[in-house]
RNA sequence: GCGGGUGUGGCGAAAUUGGUAGACGUACCAGACUUAGGAUCUGGCGCCGCGAGGCAUGGGGGUUCGAGUCCCUCCACCCGCACCA
């Protein structure tokens, strides 16, 4: 495609990134869940962003099909030509390969209704176990799946997929299960590869029925031959030791074995992915790092803060690199400081020739720390030839220590001997291609030249004759024992230039910790010192949109989580409540012009004709109904010939809702309306408009209704007067400062005591429906008394600032009404809330509704403290009722007192 | 497909614990004041019915003296994820 701004064409590159290793922290942002209010809604799509599951992997033994041909010369003759013609024999022999199939599964206990395996077109097995009958077609299969664009992929749902030619067996009863390969199978999740089991999962069910699969059915008349049954529930059949129990017990009972024979073992796996954090722009934190000879360098903590440079233009770096990458000056720098270097002594061994004491210590030396976490990682997944050659050498089995995994220099080899200077290496299959060998001699010559000696040996080396392997390594040590082993000078980074790093960080380096500053903003060594932190705590309350779950929400999440790990702030979850408000959305209006002509046809009649579907400005409908006059106009005069094919006299659009965009016509910009209505109204209108949580189109329509509430509510301040205020307030201020009535504290207390609530429980919209009644109902009281203005404004400060501080400005400091003395510049923002006072709005009596059976037929008024005898008496008196009750004696009076009466005959 | 949510007047909605369904606001109808009304005020306004009354909270069923609210079931719409083994 092309962009949207400049028609440019699209084209994909490969770029080196950052990446945040929020994966990490995966198990905690899930359990922190638990701990946060925030919307069910909003925790599951984290969760499903996280996308936990548990289950095993599982290795199976593959039987090559067919794989391993040899050819030998049985004829070798010249015919009478001269020709010579060979004769050769070609056998062909099933061989077990060298690698193991590794699933990941979360359902082991459905191990014997495997009836096929599949792994994901990019799987590194897919050459090793093609057969030689199957590989043009696996060769073709996967040429088809590079062709296809991801989106074709999803779009599409083709069942596609092509057999190895392979099988895997099952590690219990032996049965040979076919290999497939599909790209249904994602290579990136679990081990890219998956036991298929059609019985109970539908993907496979549509897979074996595609390719004439046969189905093993493991779980009875669960399983109805027409689709799939993912049950956990069922008792197992057809399988083995695993008869007769019932799924979800069955797993453990899989896991245990699987676990007890080496074959497996239990594995959580992720959905989520490391969040990449750098971005080809200039507006952005820089990365405080510096490049050499390829690789990162941490900026020392007295050369921070990094700025920016200044730039004179923002256009993109060569190569789709950023803008930082054209500013030579600041990225080349000629003397970076000294690379954080972690090294180990080496002690010169009991190598006879070498005198203890005698050399000095030499340091081999590590590109980076991070290495050490590498290692780490990769000590955990190790392949069956490392396993079995790590048996050989470890525990000094071969006189000399060997450690595995390590870093040296910028590599990390698999087996090192740092006391003979011996390093080990194990090669898998991929070992075998020109660039890789291209890779791997550099890297013998890199170790050499510090003075460690690199032996290679392959994968199928060392499982097929490990004891050959261990010949070899043992009769080397020897040798190097009684040689010198000069200690030459390790690989050395000097300083010289480097560059710096001209990615920039993304918007959420910022906003996923920015509120802790505000807890401590002056502070100009640290973001925010720990007693602030302390103080402040958790932000109690965030609102912010769901658009945000699976991003901002998650990444600061993780940053509060970082910063407690470190110690620097005293909690782990940065905000103790969300809300996630609506979204405003647009209501977008259609017209429909005629497929290739300038005759627009109205909504209804639509149907008629072939139609283009075109957004036309909200602006210019009324309601529904286009004024095509206007439209004429649109766009400068875009439309101007346009012909009209009218219903009813009238050209009426197609209506959808959408959200709010330029593109579709369909915005309402909020300045006209405050401009029309000022800014109190239009908050008031959104508060009004229904729960924050949920998202509405706009409808101006009823902005009206909130802002006479507002002239309302100013004249129960101000009488109307026929020429415009003056200087002062003058006779048209009315309020006074008599003692309000029962009935105006009552009206007044209501009001404290819904608002109060309302606001707490975030229900704006009949708050301000509160604040309509309370003006309503002094309105008809005719109340203009300061003791019940005065708490009214302050309720109304939140809702309506503006106006609220205006009054009470009014209200306190005008010298034409003395009502208040001393509160001259007194802002509604520090006065202090009213208080409800319930012996203001206490009844006597109330107006009971009156049901018979359940239907309301009549309401009385009660006293409260009427007994239930007393209302007995009352209600049965009562004409209405009896006129209900026909004569009989009621069964049954339900009275709840305060709320309701109900006879029952 | 999986997960989350929502269904109440012409429209936006309210009903906080099972207790007068439709508060408040719009739109609409009638009227007052007025040169005028896009100002203000009064009255009406779920549907059917002259009325008594009947029917109504997506459909159907249940629990209860009483259900928008609780339970079962079906339907529609919106949002999120989506070949995740």
């Amino acid at each position: 495609g092309v962009s949207e701004r400049g028609g440019h064409p699209v084209v994909k590159k490969t770029l080196r990134q950052w990446y945040l290793r929020i994966t990490a922290y995966a198990d905690r942002l899930l359990e922190g869940l638990n701990t946060v209010d925030f919307s069910e809604a909003m925790k599951e799509m984290q969760s499903n962003w996280i996308g936990k599951s548990s289950g095993a992997e599982i290795d199976f033994r593959i039987k090559i099909g067919q794989a391993k041909e040899t050819r030998k010369s049985i004829k070798n003759e010249t015919n009478e030509k001269g020709q010579q013609i060979v004769v050769e024999q070609i056998s062909i022999t099933e061989t077990e390969a060298d690698s193991l199939l590794r699933v990941y599964t979360t359902r082991p206990d459905t191990i014997f209704g495997v009836d096929f395996m599949v792994i994901a077109p990019e799987h590194q097995l897919v050459e090793e176990i093609t057969s030689i009958q199957q590989k043009q077609a696996v060769e073709e299969y996967i040429a088809y799946v590079k062709s296809r664009s991801e989106r074709e992929r999803m779009a599409e749902k083709k069942i596609t997929g092509v057999f190895t030619g392979s099988h895997a067996l099952n590690p219990f009863n032996g049965r040979e299960i076919p290999i497939w390969i599909s790209e249904y199978v994602l290579a990136g999740y679990g081990t890219g590869a998956i036991m298929a089991v059609p019985c109970g999962d539908q993907r496979d069910f549509l897979f074996a029925k595609q390719f004439n699969i046969p189905i093993t059915n493991i779980i009875g008349v669960h399983f109805n031959g027409e689709e799939a049954n993912p049950t956990k529930d069922a008792a197992l059949e057809n399988s083995d030791f695993l008869n007769d129990l019932v799924m979800i017990n069955a797993i453990d009972v899989v896991l245990d074995k699987v676990e007890a024979m080496g074959i497996g073992k239990r594995k959580v796996n992720y959905k989520m992915r490391d969040a990449a954090f750098s971005r080809q722009r200039y507006w952005g934190e820089p990365i405080p790092v510096v490049w050499k000879d390829g690789i990162a360098y941490p900026l020392d903590e007295n050369e921070l803060p990094l700025e920016l440079p200044h730039v004179d233009s923002y256009k993109p770096g060569p190569d789709g690199e950023g803008p930082l990458a054209n500013i030579k000056d600041w990225a080349l720098i000629p003397n970076p400081s000294p690379q954080v270097e972690k090294g180990e002594i080496l002690i010169p061994g009991p190598s006879p020739q070498v005198e203890k004491g005698a050399a000095k210590v030499p340091k081999y030396s590590v590109y980076t720390p991070l290495q050490y976490e590498l290692a780490k990682e990769m000590r955990k997944d190790h392949t069956k030839a490392e396993a079995v050659l790590w048996d050989i050498l470890r525990d000094s089995k071969l006189g000399v220590k060997f450690r595995r995994q390590h870093p040296i220099d910028k590599y990390i080899v698999d087996f090192i001997c740092l006391q003979e200077r011996l390093i080990i290496e194990a090669d898998g299959g991929y070992h075998s291609t020109e660039e890789q060998k291209f890779y791997d001699g550099e890297r013998t010559r890199v170790l050499n030249d510090i003075g460690f000696e690199v032996i290679r040996f392959t994968n199928e080396e060392i499982i097929k004759n490990p004891y050959n392997v261990k010949d070899r390594i043992k009769a080397r040590i020897e040798e190097k024992k009684t040689v010198s082993s000069p200690l030459t000078p390790l690989h050395v980074v000097e300083k010289g230039p480097g560059m710096r790093e001209t990615n920039t960080m993304p918007g959420y380096a910022g906003s996923s910790w920015y509120f802790l500053r505000y807890m401590d903003p002056h502070n100009d060594k640290e973001f925010c010192n720990r007693k602030a932190s302390d103080y402040w705590n958790q932000v109690d309350l965030y609102i912010g949109g769901t658009e945000h779950a699976v991003g901002h929400l998650l990444y600061s999440r993780m940053w509060t989580k970082v910063l407690y790990d470190l110690g620097l702030v005293g909690f782990d979850e940065p905000y103790k409540k969300l809300v996630n408000q609506g979204m405003i959305q647009g209501s977008s209006r259609f017209v429909y012009r005629v497929h290739g002509s300038r005759k627009f046809v109205s909504a209804g009649l639509k149907d008629e004709y072939a139609t283009d579907t075109i957004h036309v400005d909200v602006n210019i409908v009324d309601g529904v109904e286009l004024d095509t006059d206007a439209f004429k106009k649109w766009k400068n005069n875009e439309f101007a010939d346009a012909e009209f094919i009218l219903e009813q006299g009238k050209y009426i659009c197609g209506s959808e809702v959408e959200k709010m965009s330029k593109s579709k016509f369909n915005t309402v910009n909020p300045d006209d309306l405050v401009a029309k209505y000022g800014a109190d109204t239009f908050r008031m209108y959104e508060m009004f408009l229904g729960p924050v949580e949920m998202s509405k189109p706009w409808d101006t329509k009823g902005i009206e209704g909130v802002h006479r509430f507002l002239k309302k509510f100013w004249r129960l301040f101000f009488k109307e007067t026929k020429t415009p205020p003056v200087e002062g307030l003058g006779e048209a201020f009315i309020v006074t400062d008599e003692e309000p009535t029962a009935a105006e504290l009552k009206v007044l207390h209501n009001a404290i005591k819904k608002i109060e609530s309302d606001t707490e429980r975030f229900s704006f919209n009949t708050a301000v429906s509160a604040f309509m009644i309370a003006t309503n109902d002094l309105t008809d009281l005719k109340s203009h008394k300061r003791k019940i203005l005065e708490p009214l404004l302050i309720l109304l400060a939140p809702y309506a600032p503006h106006i609220a501080e205006e009054l009470y400005s009014l209200l306190g400091s005008s010298a034409a009404s003395p009502l208040r003395g001393g509160l001259e510049g007194a802002s509604v923002l520090n006065a202090t809330y009213p208080r409800f006072e319930e012996k203001y709005v206490t009844e006597t009596s109330k107006e009971y509704p009156v049901s018979v059976n359940g239907k309301l037929r009549t309401t009385m008024n009660i006293s409260l403290d009427a007994d239930p005898s007393e209302v007995e008496r009352l209600v049965t008196g009562n004409p209405v009722v009896q006129k209900w009750l026909e004569g009989k004696a009621p069964k049954k009076i339900i009275y709840v007192k305060g709320k309701m009466v109900n006879v029952v005959v």
